[in-house]
RNA sequence: GUGGGCGUAGCUCAGUUGGUUAGAGCGCCAGGUUGUGGUCCUGGAGGCCGGGGGUUCGAGACCCCUCGUCCACCCCA
């Protein structure tokens, strides 16, 4: 007999994670909703066609894409993010702007497993479509900031940057070009294969060897034009009001290739790990125009859920919240009338739980202590004769007899203690 | 895609230079306790030692292959 497991880069995801998981979107949800945010749930996979316009020198395009023929003959793509998709319902719908979204979701990328790396990884994020105005990208970080914070993170590094305007990224993309292949000799071999794709990227290698030389490069803001510059200087000036603290980082260049202007990245300090980018995003004016839409600026974010939950395990904060019962029922007279009392207290809203398979008194109330409900309630052929029920409240080392009717209330009341 | 570490019970791990019937703790089940959990005591269930091949009289240990996993590179959330 074959047992399968996971696939690579998958896991299932059980208790007490699972409900972390939900409380953690659930948190994210009310944080941005409260920001007149929507929720979009765009599907799992898309026309491939749909991703490859993130750019051909992107890895995430080429090399990480889980993409199929169907049975109707269509290339299919499990998306590997979700902004394209988001741009892609933009274009076909057609909202009025500003169209503020949010999601929460998995996405798919073919990538060697490791440390805050999966193949199946979710991210929660938004995506603002329609609005130029540098105060949004303010906002659109200020409430990435406010979510870590609302977590309870506190080693949280914000680091922004101004990639400039399609023009702006191709002068300074010669520039690099040019600079580092004046150097090539010091550069590491992956670097100048880097190189050949795409110049900016090679700001991002973290090989040893490559540091000196990067550190000397040419600056992107020396490149800037006065629009791209004016507005990168009055996103840093709201966050500045805002209380959004930042470092700026000439090399921070992320890796997709629709990114103009406004870049961000929220690293964790706490995390002691190859990957410590907890979330990131930037503005992406353009990418509706080359999903066939109308030229619409957007911009927005993504967090990865596993690498956000392992900082939240680093600082010990955000613990799974407790999904026990309130009452356990046990019944040693054959159980229906632990069902019958169930029955009761479920339809007046109170959670609990019992034993079934009619084992002995001491299993079941092994069972109680271990469900981590509040009361456990006991009825055996004594209670059934006198027509009452025991409430045992777990921590009390005590209990009582109740008349059935007064069950409700009295659990009521215990639960207040 | 590249490199390294690790795969023994549900979980965490022991297992000597290859040598009888593969162990511990925790967890689980039962009993001690003829109705009462969390402490304690006793007992029990549970293993194709990841899979395949090889060396050997003999392999959980050694060799090869393979799969999985972890970590790092690459890249990214």
């Amino acid at each position: 007999m074959t047992v399968f497991s996971t696939s690579p880069g998958t896991r299932d995801i059980l208790a007490p994670d699972a409900a972390r998981w939900r409380q953690f979107q659930e948190i994210f949800a009310s944080v941005v909703q409260d920001a007149g945010y929507q929720l979009i749930i765009p599907p799992m996979f898309e026309d491939l066609g749909v991703f490859l316009r993130l750019g051909e020198a992107t890895e995430v395009v080429t090399k990480e894409m889980y993409d199929f023929e169907d049975k109707g003959g269509r290339r299919i793509a499990l998306r590997p993010e979700q902004t394209a998709s988001v741009c892609r319902a933009f274009v076909e719908h057609r909202p009025t702007t500003p169209w503020k979204v949010w999601y929460s979701g998995p996405n798919f990328r073919y990538e060697k497993p490791q440390q805050g790396r999966y193949r199946q990884f979710d991210q929660v994020g938004i995506e603002v479509l329609g609005v130029e105005d540098p105060l949004l990208d303010a906002e659109v970080i200020a409430l990435a900031a406010t979510f870590f914070t609302r977590l309870g993170l506190k080693d949280v590094q914000l680091a922004v940057n101004s990639l400039g305007d399609d023009g702006d990224r191709e002068k300074y993309s010669a520039a690099l070009h040019e600079y580092f292949s004046a150097n090539l000799a010091q550069l590491s071999e992956e670097s100048q294969i880097t190189l050949t794709k795409n110049p900016l990227r090679v700001l991002d290698s973290k090989r040893r060897e490559d540091q000196v030389l990067i550190n000397a490069a040419p600056k992107i803001r020396d490149y800037l034009s006065a629009d791209a510059a004016n507005h990168f200087d009055s996103v840093l000036r709201a966050l500045d009001a805002l209380g959004v603290k930042y470092a700026i980082d000439d090399r921070l260049v992320r890796g997709l290739d629709y990114y103009r202007r406004t870049t961000f990245e929220f690293v964790s300090t706490a995390l002691k790990a190859a990957h410590t980018a907890i979330g990131g995003g930037g503005r992406y004016d353009g990418l509706v125009e080359q999903l066939g839409g109308p030229a619409t600026p957007g911009i927005g974010f993504a967090l990865g859920l596993d690498r956000t939950l392992l900082a939240c395990d680093a600082e010990n904060v955000f613990a799974a919240p407790n999904t026990n019962v309130s009452v356990f029922v046990v019944d040693t007279t054959g159980g229906l009338h632990a069902a019958q009392v169930c029955n009761l207290l479920r339809n007046n809203a109170i959670s609990v739980d019992r034993a079934f398979d009619n084992r002995s008194m001491k299993a079941q109330m092994k069972a109680a202590d271990r469900s981590g409900a509040a009361i456990a309630l006991i009825i055996g052929t004594d209670e059934v004769a006198a027509g009452h029920i025991i409430v045992r409240p777990m921590n009390s080392g005590q209990q009582y007899a109740i008349a059935q009717d007064q069950l409700v209330a009295a659990i009521r009341s215990e639960l207040q203690k």
